[in-house]
Formats: structure tokens, sequence, C-alpha cells
DNA sequence: GAAGATTGACTGATCAATCTTG
DNA sequence: CAAGATTGATCAGTCAATCTTC
């Protein structure tokens, strides 16, 4: 049975009708901003899984693979840029490696560092993959237009470096 | 994409046969919503776990609660508006039960269902975080004008949308 | 049969501790 | 000591299967 087959009626967001006054402007938009990501990845993910039988991890380890230099990356680098722990790194590293879809070396130079790379086969899976990705991402904003696709890319630009900013100054006070 | 091999006439895989290749612009699109989001999120988690020891999923299920009727909610609605699996719902909310946080009944008129409420004390703990809570959210935009804040929450809206637009159209073709 | 809830196997994510190398 | 990586414990999350009740 398929735990999450009807979409929510009400969300998280919708949820929020009345809460009490302060910086509820604020607590509002983050939880759309949340409720809509959270919409989007869940989708996403049920599709790789459905026609991929992959799962999202995965996919964007290897599409930072595929989009390095071609002698790769160390795992610390795939941490920063996926932006999940170095612990994770190594667990999803290693499945994908079980699989022959990746592999690593040891870099010259620094034999603490591990150097991830796409083997043939995982190029060709995730090019396999990707093009219909883009194309689900494009299909769930088909009813924005051109031009709210651009405003919204431009304010969320503004509302990234306002949330770096904050997290600038909190550790470095 | 692999033209020859057409599978069965999804209507998903149809929309995506034709696809030009100029879709990149939403997927940038949808990167940086997501690594808004992470970030946001990240921060959060860190927070909660720093100064209240708990964490995000906890303190989105007492906030269901905490805007809740009187009488609670049973877990199926909380999967609902937390947008998480039910087989999830039961485990958090037994981790919240034998912390006191939470009590559960069993609905009179349908014996398969049980409903969740806040004890007193999960709704001191939360009364106490959700404030705290609040004003972390206001300081990570507080870079974002006013004017901007209130156009990008119009923006998700309207991204909210396509997205359970495009959903609807995948169940019911 | 359908719906609410639970369970079990699994992936994934975190942190804190540790090991190795620089 | 600092940095890269790994390990272990724990919490979350999913799905698929199952049980009970409607």
């Amino acid at each position: 049975m398929d735990d999450l087959a009807a979409p929510p009626a009400v969300d998280a967001e919708t949820a929020l009708a009345d809460v009490p006054a302060g910086h509820k402007d604020e607590l509002r938009l983050w939880l759309r901003m949340l409720a809509c990501t959270t919409l989007i990845e869940g989708c996403i993910r049920r599709r790789l899984r459905e026609q991929f039988g992959t799962t999202l991890p995965r996919f964007d380890m290897l599409a930072q693979l595929e989009r390095a230099p071609p002698e790769g990356l160390t795992l610390g680098e795939l941490s920063r840029r996926m932006m999940v722990s170095n612990g994770n790194i190594t667990g999803l590293a290693a499945r994908l490696e079980a699989e022959g879809l990746v592999e690593r070396r040891a870099m010259q130079g620094d034999r603490r560092a591990q150097v991830l790379r796409l083997t043939l086969r995982g190029r060709r899976d995730f090019r396999r993959q990707s093009g219909v990705h883009e194309a689900w991402v494009a299909e769930l904003f088909q009813d924005l237009s051109a031009a709210d696709r651009a405003a919204l890319f431009r304010l969320l630009g503004r509302a990234k470096a306002s949330v770096r900013a904050a997290l600038d100054r909190e550790e470095a006070p």
C-alpha cells in the first residue's frame, strides 16, 4: 500500500491559519518555501525510484561528479558541494562503488584524501537519467510564467544571500 | 532519452518525449530553491539541537498539535499535515509519548484511529521553543526587504500551485 | 474492499569519536 | 595540532506487508 498515495489536502503552511502576531510574516514565508520544496522533492524522489530504481542522494552524487573536473572530487569536496556531512558521503560513496558507478583512487600528494570519479557505467546511467529529470522539473514549473520564474529566481538569490549573511554574523560576532 | 524502447503510454513520459532541451533555467530555479531551503533548514536543525536538545521533526509535530483543536489529531491527519509517511508518524509519536510530551487516546466512534494530544509538559516545552524559533527565522530573512519578502511569498504561492497542478495531472490524466 | 495504524527492512542523515596523515 | 576520512550510535524517512476495524 502506498502510504503517500493521496496528496495532502492540508500542509504545514496551509495549516498555519492562526499564529500569534510578531514575526508571523517571515515564518509564513519560510513555511511556504519549505512546503514548496518538500512537494517538489517528494515528486522527484518518487519518480526516480519508480522509473530508475534510484534515489535522490545517489542521483545528486552522480550529478556532482559529472560536472566535476575529469580527475574527480575528494570526498570532502563532495561533502561541501552536496551540503551533507562527511560520514554521509562515506556511506553513499561505498554503495555507489559497490555497484560500479563510481571508483575511488588515492590522491597523489596527500595520502589522507580519496578522489572519486564516475566510471563509464556511472556516466552512462547518469546521462540516461538527467535529461528526464530536467524535464520533470520543467513540467512541475510549467504553470509559472517565464517572468514569474525569473523573478522567483532573483528573489531566491536575495533570500539566500540574506541567510548566508545571518550565518556569517553568527560565527563571526 | 531513449527514443526507441518507448515504454507504455504513461502521461509523464509522453510529455517528456519531446523535450527540446531548453529547460536549464527551470533546473537552475529548482536547485536554487533547494539550496536556499537546505541552508535554512540546516541552521534551524542545528540551533534546535544546540539550544533545546530537540530535532526538527519533533518540533514540527508539537507545532502541529499546538495549533490543532483541543481534542487533538489522528496520526493520519498528522501524516498529511507534516507531509511524511504514516510509518514515520508512528515512530515519532512513540518517542514523544515515551518522554511525556504527547498522549494518545482511542478515538470514539472509530476504534482504528488514535488521537494524539499535547500533554501539559509538551505544551510548555513547545511554547518555550516556538518564540525563539520564530525569531531565528526572522533573523535569517532580515536582509530581505519587506517588499521582497511579500513578492517572494506571492511567487512561492504560484509555484506551489503549479506543482500541485502538475501532480494532479499526473494522477488524473 | 478500503482505511487507520503498525511493523520490518532499508537508505540516509547527523554527531561525536577515532585513525591516519600532513 | 589540523585536516581527511571512517566508524558507531541514533534518529528520520521510505516502502511494502500486515492487522484490525469500518
